[in-house]
Order: C-alpha cells, then structure tokens, then sequence
DNA sequence: CTCAGTGTTCAGTG
DNA sequence: TCACTGAACACTGA
C-alpha cells in the first residue's frame, strides 16, 4: 500500500496511538530481515519504558522521536503498514477502509502496548519492510539522502525545474527516484504524468516551460487530495486513472472512454493513455 | 503452477 | 564519482 499518501495514514494512526504515551510492553517478531539483523529481545528493550514524543514522516520512511536515543524507523516496504484497533485499515487494492477481523492481525511485526490501554502494532506480509534504530535518523541514511518532500517540502516551481536539467533518464525513472522527489511511486508517477499529460518515457530535461509547470502542479494536486482523503482510494475523483490501472486488462479505459495502455519504463509496469501524453 | 507486484538495494554499465 | 538500469529480494494472491 505505501506511497506517500498511505504512508501519511500510518504516521496519523501511530500518532494517535502513540503520541504522548508510554511504551509499557514491547513485543517484536523473530525476523532478523525486517528488524535489520537486530534480535527481537533487543528490539524489545529499546522500546520499553520509552516514551513517544511524536512521529514524523519523510517520503516513504517513518520514525517515532523517543525520550532516549536511538530512536526507531519504519519502512512499509510494498506491503506493510500501522494498525490498532481503534483505526481501520486500508484495504491494499481498493483502498477501501476495513476493520481487522482478528487482532493482532496476520503478519505483526511489532505490536506496541501503551500505559493507558492503547496499542499500535507494524505488519508486513511480504518482509520486504524495515525497522531500524538510529540515533538521529534525519541526519542518517536512508532518510538524509531523500529528495524533497512533495507534501511538506514542495520547491518552488524554479527550483524544481533546475531539479530536471542533466537528467539523462526518463521522466517516469525520475519519478520514482527518491533522491529526487521523497514518497512519489509507481501508482502516482503515473497518475501524474498523465495528469499533465506527458509521455512517461520523455527524457526530463526534455520538458518545456509549461510542461514542467504542469508536472509540477499535478504533483501537488495528486498528493494533496490523496493526503486529504487519507489516501481512501474510493475517494479519488474518478476522472483519476488509477481506478483502471489495475489488472491490465486489454481493452481498459479512463472514465472519459481513452484507451489505457501498459507498458515497461525504468524497469516498472506503467499505465498510459497514449491518446492523451506525448 | 506460474507470475506479477503501490519498494529498495546493489552490481554493472556508460 | 555520478546517473541510470535491471536483477534480486520475499511472499501473497490472481
């Protein structure tokens, strides 16, 4: 589920959970992938006893400032996310807001007892997902070499034109470039380039003026309402492509009635309407 | 049974 | 060293 929009969702649902509150029990799967070769004991011990001061959010990486270091950082990888239970989850495909039918669910990571009676607990079916601690992970990597931030850090229209000039690859590559632009992926590079109306396979310092303001704007607007809506796929207008990107079904359309097309750019299954961006 | 997949990393290339 | 590409990773569901 987690571009930036769903990943937004989950640092709204920990921070409801957590902040404020006291980790009172600490309870981590044995998973020596997901928590980064750390044992689940250890884990355990830097979280207990701890209390959240707040959850914060850059691109697709989440991490909570604790009252000692180091603090944890959390990413979805391509399928996981933050429940409890007082908050619904996002269905993967639809987008749809469900409830758990077994608590803790399927594939808990990480599951967060509260003073106070609150509970968070991290999924992630595939382990494709990471827990890391740090002692500043702002400062560090992953989180210190990701491009800007599309909802919180958004460059002026100048700078982000400067940001396309030099680059060699394509404009759906970029995209997807985290060093470039943080919490952008595949469903939402698409859905804005054919928002402005450009071919994803243009080179980016191929863009004229009015192509990179368009870009630019389609960006924002994307982001914003899917942020709005707390990334609720059935809340998206539904002039929005991505309600037919899935299933590449031969013979898909927009709801305007253009033929969609799919195609492989930078190494990802892309969605297109050749009618529309060139 | 096979394969694609809303992500990142790393080896290889230019 | 930088920019970029493609394979690998892990596992579910179609």
């Amino acid at each position: 589920m987690p571009e930036l929009p769903e990943v937004e969702y989950g640092r709204k649902v920990a921070d409801s959970a957590a902040t404020g509150n006291i980790i009172e029990q600490a309870w981590a799967a044995d998973d020596a992938i997901v928590f980064c070769k750390r044992s689940a004991r250890e884990v355990e011990r830097l979280l207990t006893g701890r209390r959240v001061h707040a959850v914060k959010r850059r691109g697709k990486y989440l991490w909570f400032e604790l009252d000692q270091r180091p603090w944890p950082v959390f990413h979805f990888g391509m399928t996981g996310a933050f429940r409890c239970p007082e908050q619904t989850a996002i269905q993967l495909e639809t987008g749809a807001k469900v409830q758990d039918s077994q608590w803790p669910p399927r594939f808990t990571k990480i599951h967060l007892h509260f003073a106070g009676g609150r509970e968070l607990v991290m999924t992630n079916p595939r382990r494709l997902g990471r827990i890391s601690f740090h002692e500043d992970p702002p400062s560090e990597n992953p989180i210190a070499k990701l491009g800007f931030d599309p909802l919180t850090d958004m460059p002026s229209l100048a700078d982000f034109r400067a940001g396309l000039d030099g680059r060699r690859g394509t404009l759906k590559g970029l995209l997807l470039n985290q060093k470039f632009a943080a919490g952008i992926g595949n469903w939402i590079a698409d859905e804005v380039l054919y928002q402005a109306r450009i071919d994803p396979r243009r080179p980016a310092q191929s863009l004229d003026k009015n192509e990179s303001r368009s870009l630019y704007r389609s960006i924002r607007k994307v982001i914003e309402l899917a942020v709005k809506v707390d990334a609720q796929k059935d809340q998206f207008p539904k002039t929005w492509l991505f309600h037919h990107r899935w299933g590449k079904q031969s013979a898909a359309t927009t709801a305007r009635g253009e033929t969609i097309e799919f195609m492989t750019v930078a190494g990802r299954t892309t969605a297109w309407v050749p009618h529309v961006q060139s």
